[in-house]
RNA sequence: UCCGGGGUCGUCUAAUGGUAGGACAGCGGUUUUUGGUGCCGCCUGUAGGGGUUCGAAUCCUCUCCCCGGAACCA
C-alpha cells in the first residue's frame, strides 16, 4: 500500500488539545484557526505544513480557519508579498471563506489597549536604547535590573506615549513597555517591549503611523480580536505563550480568551526554510529565483511540477507532534511519484541520443523508408487516458546508457547480439555498431523482426527489456533541465555551522537537444507528464519545448550500478 | 548557567496501564510491453538506571542526551 492511500492519523498533539476544548465546553464548542504569515517572503514547504494544521484542524471540528497578515513591521514587508501569498495560497489549495485580515486593521484597538495598560499602570514608556535595555534585561538565571524609566506615573507615561504616536521624538529614542517582572525566570516576561518608533512607510496604513506593535503585543489581540479559538504556532514560541496570557489577561476581550498551542515546525533533508536564506540564494544567483525548481518554496515546487495534492498529503501525513524532527525528502518526494503515476501521461524523450539504424527496414514505393503509426498506452495506470499513435521508421533514437558494446552483469538492455523491445513498435536485435576514436558508440545498426508489431511476439519468445524511442525524422528538439539537492548533506550547516558550506554545485544539469516525440509539443504550460523510464518532467510555463524534471523514477538498475562500483 | 519543551525501527509517526503497529528508506521475491507501477515477504526500535504493578513506551524517581528562550524580528 502507498502512503498516500493510508488514512491520515487518527489523532495529533493538536487536535488532542481541541478535542479536550470541545469536551470541556471552553469555547462553547467552537473552534477558530488562522494562518499568519508575515508579507515579508514567499510561502514555503514549511508554511505548507502550518497552513494544513490551521485548515486541517478547522475542517475537521467543523470551525473557520482565516489567513491574517502579521503586518506589524513596515521596514521589511510588501504588498507583493502579499498577493504572491495569496497565489500561493490558493494553488496549494486552500480556498478562503473569508476575505484575508490584516493585523494593521487592528492599530487602533491595539492603541486604545495600549493606553488602558497603561492607566493601569502595566505599561511605561522608556527612553533608554536598545543596548542598554538589552543589558539590563540580564542572563539565563541572571536577574535583569529595573530601568530608571520603569515607576514613571500614568499620566507623564500617557502623554510621553501619545507623542510618540504623534510623531514627535526620533525612531528608537523610545519604546511602550509592559511592566511585567525584571526577574522573571522567562525571559519574555522581563517588560517586553510593546511599541517601538517606527519612520517607514507601512504596505496599509502608509505614513499614518509612526509607531508599530511588536509582535507579542499584537499577536494574541488580533487573535482576540478575530474570535480565533486556537492560537497555533511553532514550538519556539513556547515561551512567548506566557506573556500570550499576559496581555489578554489584563485586557477585556470581545470573545473568550483565546489559547495557544505550539507543535514542531517541518523541516527537511538537504533542504532549508529560513526566509534569509533563501533570501541569500536567490540573492547569490545561485538559483535563478524565488521560483526556481530547486526552491522550497511553493512557487519553486509548482514550477518544478509537485503537485499541491501530493504536498498537502504529505503534510497531513507527516502529523502534527512536539517533537523536534526532520523528515527525509524522500518521503515527500515519494508522495510526488505516487500522485504523478496515477495522472501523468506517459510520453517518450530521449535526453542523450544515439542513433539506431534498422539495416532491414522496408522501403515504400516512392523510395522512402516506410513510416508505420504505432499505437501507445497514454496511461497504463488509467485505461480512460487512451492512446496515441506515434511514428515509427527505420532509424530512431535511444539513450546512449541503452546500449553497450561490453554489457555489465545483470544489464538487460540493447548490446550486440540481443533482441530487446521497442515500446510498443517491434523486437529488434543488435547486430553492429559504429564508435569514434575515443571508442565512444555513434550509431547501433539492429535488424527487427516484422511478426513482432506493437511489441509481442507471436511464438511467446521473450525480451529482457523494453526500451523507449524517438523516431529521427520525427523527433521534436527540446531541453530537459535536470535538478539535484540544492544541499548535499542531510542538515545543511550541520558540519560548519553555514549550510552554504554545504552547497551542491551541481544541483542543476540542463540537456539541451533531447529528442522529444512530436506529442510533447502539445503539452500545456506547467503539466507533468511522464518521460517514460526517465521520470516525470514539468513543462515549463514560460517556455515551450523546456521540461523540468520533478523527481525521478525509481531506478533498479541504478542501484544495481551503485552497488557494483 | 536559569527556565521551558522533547527523546519509540536508519527517518518519521502510532500505541494514552494489556500482542510495540504503519509509512518512507533498505533487502529479497513476484507480476509487468517502463529495471516504473502493483503484490508478497524480510529487516531494524521504546536513551539509561532504579521503583510501583499480575502487567509499563505509557505512572513515579534519578541520570544522560537533544532543541528552544536574553530583537525596538516574526
Amino acid at each position: 500500500m502507498s502512503a498516500s492511500d493510508q488514512t491520515p492519523v487518527a489523532s495529533n498533539s493538536v487536535r488532542e488539545v481541541v478535542t479536550a476544548d470541545i469536551e470541556r465546553g471552553t469555547f462553547g464548542g467552537r473552534v477558530q484557526t488562522r494562518f499568519p504569515p508575515e508579507p515579508n517572503g514567499y510561502l514555503h514547504i514549511g508554511h505548507a505544513k502550518a497552513i494544513t494544521v490551521n485548515f486541517g484542524i478547522a475542517a475537521d471540528f467543523d470551525g473557520t480557519c482565516n489567513l491574517r497578515f502579521d503586518d506589524t513591521n513596515p521596514d521589511t514587508e510588501e504588498a507583493d508579498y502579499v498577493d504572491a501569498i495569496l497565489a500561493d495560497l490558493a494553488w496549494l489549495g486552500y480556498p478562503l471563506d473569508r476575505a484575508a485580515l490584516f493585523a494593521s486593521d487592528y492599530f487602533e484597538q491595539l492603541y486604545e489597549w495600549a493606553e488602558l495598560l497603561i492607566e493601569k499602570e502595566l505599561a511605561y514608556v522608556d527612553e533608554q536604547d536598545g543596548e542598554t535595555i538589552s543589558a539590563q534585561r540580564g542572563g539565563y538565571g541572571k536577574p535583569g535590573i529595573e530601568s530608571p524609566f520603569r515607576a514613571r506615573a500614568a499620566e507623564e507615561n500617557l502623554a510621553l506615549f501619545r507623542r510618540m504616536r504623534a510623531g514627535d521624538f526620533a525612531d528608537g529614542s523610545h519604546v511602550l513597555r509592559a511592566k511585567i517582572d525584571m526577574q522573571h525566570e522567562n525571559m519574555q516576561l522581563r517588560d517586553p517591549v510593546m511599541y517601538r518608533i517606527r519612520a517607514g512607510h507601512h504596505h496599509r496604513t502608509g505614513d499614518q503611523w509612526k509607531i508599530y506593535p511588536t509582535y507579542d503585543w499584537a499577536h494574541g489581540q488580533s487573535d482576540a480580536i478575530e474570535g480565533v479559538t486556537h492560537s497555533l504556532c511553532t514550538l519556539e514560541f513556547d515561551s512567548h505563550r506566557a506573556l500570550y496570557d499576559w496581555y489578554l489577561g489584563h485586557l477585556p476581550l470581545p470573545f473568550e480568551k483565546p489559547c495557544q498551542t505550539e507543535f514542531a515546525r517541518l523541516e527537511l533533508t538537504h533542504t532549508i526554510a529560513s526566509k534569509r536564506k533563501l533570501m541569500r540564494l536567490v540573492d547569490d544567483g545561485t538559483v535563478d529565483g524565488w521560483d526556481d525548481p530547486r526552491m522550497p518554496t511553493l512557487r519553486g515546487l509548482r514550477r518544478r511540477g509537485y503537485p499541491s495534492l501530493a504536498i498537502r498529503e504529505f503534510c497531513s501525513f507527516i502529523g502534527v507532534a512536539r517533537t523536534n524532527s526532520r523528515h527525509q525528502i524522500e518521503l515527500l518526494e515519494s508522495f510526488v511519484r505516487t500522485n504523478l503515476n496515477k495522472v501523468a501521461l506517459r510520453r517518450m524523450a530521449v535526453l542523450r541520443p544515439l542513433k539506431v539504424v534498422i539495416t532491414n527496414w522496408p522501403v515504400g514505393d516512392d523510395g522512402e523508408p516506410v513510416v508505420e503509426l504505432m499505437e501507445l498506452n497514454n496511461n497504463p495506470e488509467n485505461a480512460d487516458d487512451g492512446t496515441r499513435m506515434v511514428a515509427f521508421t527505420g532509424e530512431f533514437y535511444i539513450e546512449q546508457d541503452d546500449f553497450r558494446a561490453e554489457p555489465p552483469p545483470k544489464y538487460y538492455r540493447l548490446t550486440p547480439g540481443r533482441e530487446v523491445r521497442l515500446r510498443g513498435a517491434y523486437f529488434v536485435t543488435a547486430t553492429g555498431f559504429e564508435a569514434d576514436t575515443d571508442g565512444q558508440v555513434t550509431e547501433v545498426r539492429v535488424t527487427y523482426d516484422p511478426d513482432t508489431r506493437g511489441g509481442s511476439s507471436p511464438d511467446g519468445r521473450k525480451v529482457k527489456s523494453t526500451m523507449h524511442w524517438v523516431s529521427a525524422a520525427h523527433a521534436v528538439d527540446g531541453t530537459a533541465v535536470l535538478y539535484d539537492r540544492l544541499f548535499t548533506a542531510e542538515v545543511p550547516g550541520d558540519e560548519t555551522g553555514d549550510p552554504f558550506d554545504d552547497l551542491n554545485e551541481s544541483s542543476r544539469e540542463i540537456i539541451m537537444g533531447a529528442k522529444l516525440e512530436p506529442a510533447l509539443g502539445d503539452v500545456e504550460p506547467g503539466q507533468v507528464v511522464q518521460f517514460e523510464r526517465l521520470g516525470y518532467f514539468a513543462a515549463d510555463p514560460r517556455e515551450r519545448l523546456l521540461f523540468h524534471r520533478t523527481v525521478g523514477l525509481r531506478d533498479e538498475w541504478a542501484k544495481i550500478q551503485r552497488r557494483n562500483s
